[in-house]
RNA sequence: UCCCCGGUAGCUCAGUCGGUAGAGCAGGUGGCUGUUAACCACUUUGUCGGCGGUUCGAGUCCGUCCCGGGGAGCCA
């Protein structure tokens, strides 16, 4: 009976009668036709109605139809050169299901704190959902990326009993009375165990820090993809690293040129980025900022502004590798061919977007290992665990995190990464 | 934690030298047989963030607190 259709198959449906289910984004009259556009999650779609040529019931519907009211409707699937998507359809009935209360968000222009508090109902609009499948297209690029070269994926624990790194502030929760338990802020330690299991490992799930830090490129809770190898090397994983990035794109921009058109992000700075990504060592980093003015003593770590300078000096994602050590967490092996440094890299991201990627290569001797705890002054009762896998069988290994909010912020060219995440959490923002 | 900017109608904002509150949009009513953030006419809507102070008089000046935005520090 019913030819149940998504608004975006319309183009295969030409000349059929078809039912769509959705909402009203907008309706607009001119006496005795009146058009109401719908939107269903897939498209927008504008249907016409005609007086005389509709069931009169029908026609009138339109009058109480408010925005964002649910809906069901049949017509006749009509190309249109006039329509965006280039169909349109001839209603033939119209069904309200809801009609909608005064809809706060209008076709308008709207501050960011109004609509970071309607967030819920923010999705709706049509740049939200472009995000949202970029961002869902992102995130198969990456399992697919990993499952093709067979790594496994292990996830790694949110509660943890202490922190990965004794730098960070954690958000610390109550643990049936008698305890306390910390959200996680990565899951590289677990994966490191896991990588000495299967080989080749990733992770990707939610992180938590509880930083004070109100930026545009900063969220307390997002989603870091992380991987971790056996046997690697920095420069396996900076190949690896590099390759993973090229892979995203290649994919955002096979699929998702729509959406990316929509959030009017343009093509060519994507379209540029191909292998090899320029690689600096921090020390040659420095050189390369002085010459552009900025001084920056060797040993201190780089800036916000630092960090800005040198994503913008390349058209595509740069390499820095080997900082300093005293700038690192504990676990980075230094490198043996200048120990003041440590075998880590950061991708910076074009456009001045910044750090999406940080990895290093593991230190892998338990002795020293135990040098670096003492060091960073942590206890080592609670790391026993992660040292035993320096005991039995250690290995070189390597691995990375990933950034997804900010990977996604820069495909689709957002200024802030509090979009390209469903419901943010930011410092002074936990509702909606 | 620090620095800068802001808070006026449901939304986006204007408000001059301190003189008693405005516009556009949204909502409502009517009109229009191809509209594209439709248009035209009419129309409802205020704890000027809170508290205190100066003043004959405060949206406007001063103090303080709250909230938001941008940035820094911090941050795989």
């Amino acid at each position: 009976m019913t030819n149940l259709t998504y608004i975006e198959d319309l183009s295969a449906k030409a000349g059929q009668e078809v039912t769509l289910q959705g909402w009203l984004y907008n309706k607009r009259s001119s006496g005795k036709v009146r058009f109401l556009i719908l939107r269903d999650g897939t498209g927008l779609v504008q249907s016409v109605m005609v007086k005389g040529k509709i069931p009169e019931a029908d026609f009138a519907a339109f009058d109480r139809l408010t925005q964002e009211s649910s809906l069901w409707v049949t017509g006749l699937v009509r190309a249109e050169p006039r329509a965006p998507g280039g169909y349109e359809l001839d209603l033939t009935s119209v069904h309200p299901w809801h009609l909608a209360q005064d809809y706060p968000i209008a076709p308008k222009e709207h501050g960011v704190d109004f609509l970071l508090n309607h967030r819920h109902l923010w999705l709706r609009s049509p740049r939200q959902q472009a995000i949202l499948r970029v961002r869902d297209e992102i995130i198969r690029a990456c399992r697919d990326f990993f499952g093709e070269r067979r790594f496994i994926l292990v996830d790694t624990p949110i509660f943890t009993p202490t922190a990965c790194e004794g730098t960070t502030t954690l958000f610390e929760t109550d643990y049936f009375g008698d305890r306390k338990a910390y959200l996680t802020q990565s899951g590289q330690l677990y994966l490191e165990a896991a990588a000495m299991a299967l080989g080749k490992v990733y992770c990707f799930g939610p992180t938590f820090r509880a930083e004070k830090s109100k930026t545009r490129r900063h969220l307390t809770e997002f989603w870091m993809l992380e991987t971790e190898i056996a046997f690697a090397e920095l420069e396996d994983i900076m190949a690896l690293a590099e390759a993973l990035i090229c892979a995203i794109i290649q994919r955002v921009l096979a699929t998702r040129v729509k959406e990316l058109t929509a959030l009017e992000r343009p093509l060519g700075p994507l379209e540029a980025i191909q292998p090899p990504f320029p690689r600096l060592s921090y020390t040659a980093a420095l050189e390369r900022l002085a010459a552009g003015g900025h001084q920056v003593p060797w040993g201190e770590d780089l800036g916000a502004p630092e960090e800005s300078f040198l994503s913008e000096s390349f058209d595509r994602p740069v390499l820095i590798h080997r900082y300093p050590k005293n700038c690192k967490a504990f676990y980075m092996k230094p490198d043996p061919g200048d120990p003041r440094t440590v075998l880590c890299v950061d991708v910076l991201a074009p456009e001045g977007v910044g750090e999406i990627v940080g990895g290093s290569q593991r230190e892998d001797d338990l002795e020293a290992l135990l040098e670096r705890l003492e060091e960073h002054h942590l206890p080592r009762e609670p790391l026993e665990w992660y040292l035993d896998l320096r005991r039995y069988g250690s290995v070189p290994h390597s691995g990375f995190g990933l950034g997804l909010e900010r990977l996604v912020a820069w495909i689709c060219g957002l200024h802030h990464v509090r979009e390209a995440i469903p419901f943010p959490r930011l410092m002074d923002r936990l509702a909606p």
